[in-house]
DNA sequence: ATATTTAAGATGATTTTAGTCCTGATTTAT
DNA sequence: ATAAATCAGGACTAAAATCATCTTAAATAT
């Protein structure tokens, strides 16, 4: 449906969680309540983020998650290709053979361009990055309400 | 899973091989063959393609198919729309209060961001230019294949 | 030991995808 | 008028993806 699924969005939410309380670690059931993410679904979810080393966890008491490397060098590219595998807006650009046509196609490269275009978007924020843009809306949200007083 | 279904990719050849051949009909029969896509199921696609106005048909004997618009004015993007339905790239983006956080979620932007790149793409080519870019694709070819010899 | 947490695997309901097939409506040719 | 050619629309289906839940095992802190 070109559209993300719920695992891509659950695991962007829950990165951005640890990436907030980066100081600590964070409890699923924490996650799952702050970022609103069934709780049983997000341990499969933090599951596929560990295997893909942006996160690591500790079992057993005082254990939890916790981010496995700066949140500025976490990308939203990476957050969802780690639980939805790697995007490819159309099948001719999983690789050559997938389409009939392939080569000699006018529309591949129409595809292909899309893609980058993409990518230079989800690559181009970091998890680091949208931290710090919640605070920016937190506070100009706050100031609103002042205003409104 | 983030990628254009059979539906958007067969819609996009049956509109490019009747912009190919804008001084006749086509049938059904026809294009699946040229397009390698399955005649009974592009029956369906060309059904969306004549209910959204891209194309148009007439039935019995030298019946068929054939563009409702210069090719010039058809894009990527509408071909798509038009068995996919909208195309909105997270379901955050269909209409407010699809997302619990809505206002105030930082990734947000970043996919409205995301889609309108991807709408540049899509919008940016008509199937006219597709037609000259496949032309330019058979000619550079053919020379490849001269020169080899 | 015991309580607390995550890991891994099995299971399942619902929806989407990717088709097929049949009947009917329409148009043209004879 | 009738036959032949074509598209229109709806019913049906198998397989896969989506979106979960549940149970048991393993690790850790106290």
């Amino acid at each position: 449906m070109l559209q993300l699924t719920r695992d891509g969005e659950y695991a962007v939410r829950a990165v951005l969680h640890l990436a907030a309380h980066e100081d600590r670690v964070s409890l699923i059931h924490e996650i799952s309540e702050a970022q609103d993410v069934p709780k049983s679904y997000l341990s499969k979810i933090m599951q596929s983020l560990t295997r893909a080393g942006i996160v690591k966890s500790r079992r057993g008491a005082k254990g939890g998650f916790f981010l496995a490397r700066p949140a500025g060098s976490i990308t939203l590219r990476e957050t969802i290709e780690a639980v939805e595998g790697p995007i490819h807006l159309n099948v001719c650009l999983i690789k050559k053979g997938e389409c009939p046509k392939d080569e000699g196609c006018p529309v591949h490269p129409v595809w292909r361009e899309a893609q980058k275009k993409l990518f230079e978007v989800l690559e181009g924020k970091t998890m680091q990055d949208l931290v710090r843009d919640a605070e920016a809306i937190q506070k100009r949200n706050s100031r609103k309400l002042a205003q409104a007083r």
